[in-house]
DNA sequence: GACAAATACATTGATATCAATATTATTTAA
DNA sequence: TTAAATAATATTGATATCAATGTATTTGTC
């Protein structure tokens, strides 16, 4: 008695065209790849690049303000900030206003490195663009904010 | 001599509203955080679900098309791989016709186990297709496929 | 047929991701 | 004014991701 229970191949097939969190997940393994390979040359992975830009305030940011802005799970952030804290590029303190919580922000160094990397961010995501249709950028943005 | 190079905050600014990797990073996450949570009692993640649904055909899978699909790393894939395979959902065994490849199959019960999922996977793509206007889904996917 | 090049996959090491849980500090309610 | 509830972060364990590298096999060339 064979009961084994069979997915359709056609269920395949609308899954491999239509789900979102499969393209969406294809899509993010390529641009982390083609970033990761532009931002090497500085020491930054694309993860890293976008967290030590959103740390990059005027004043120190919380761990929840990054998390917010990232999408990010609260313990990602924090085994994220451990490479960057390690080679001296963040800074890490208690708040002394709340001393459960932590002020993030970025050193001297860290801004450097940051800041060299930038130039090939704007020359990386520009290359990027172009591959959408005038104005379609935007539209593509918009349309990935309504699935947050 | 403080020859601290500074990034401007308005650069900040850009990254945050325009950089289509960081958007696509953070929808990924937030996407993955969803579908993990919708596919968690059939106890799969929605890349677990992506890749058995990717090996649901009717002759064996290589590896390499495979990674194609998903736009994954081959070395992604072997390790995606052994949790599965140590469930006895997946059969891996090497090709006779090229040694060196693999022929990767769903077993009876991973076939049931992905069964299972199916339609709360449905659901669960419904609920986040209606999040976008009619009809955006299939423009996201394509401007989706066009960074790859 | 021998051998160099190319191909397919595995291993290692580092970072990324999150659930479950623990710790510490603050806030709220009795 | 405490004790309970809440909040902010850390730790652990499992999987995910890829670069660098290694191994086995096949292919192409002479």
């Amino acid at each position: 008695m064979s009961n084994t229970v069979q997915v359709p191949f056609e269920t395949t097939l609308l899954v491999r065209d239509t789900c979102l969190c499969l393209h969406v997940q294809r899509a993010a393994r390529a641009l982390a790849r083609r970033f990761d390979e532009a931002l090497r040359p500085f020491g930054l992975t694309n993860g890293q690049f976008s967290l030590m830009m959103s740390l990059n305030r005027p004043m120190p940011a919380s761990m929840g303000s990054v998390t917010a802005l990232l999408a990010m799970d609260q313990t990602t952030l924090t085994a994220a900030l451990k490479p960057l804290e390690r080679r001296g590029w963040v800074n890490i303190v208690p708040n002394p206003k709340d001393r459960r919580a932590r002020l993030l922000s970025l050193t001297p160094s860290g801004q450097a490195a940051l800041a060299a990397a930038v130039p090939t961010w704007k020359l990386t995501h520009a290359a990027l663009e172009e591959r959408l249709p005038d104005g379609n950028g935007d539209r593509l943005r918009r349309d990935l904010a309504m699935l947050l």
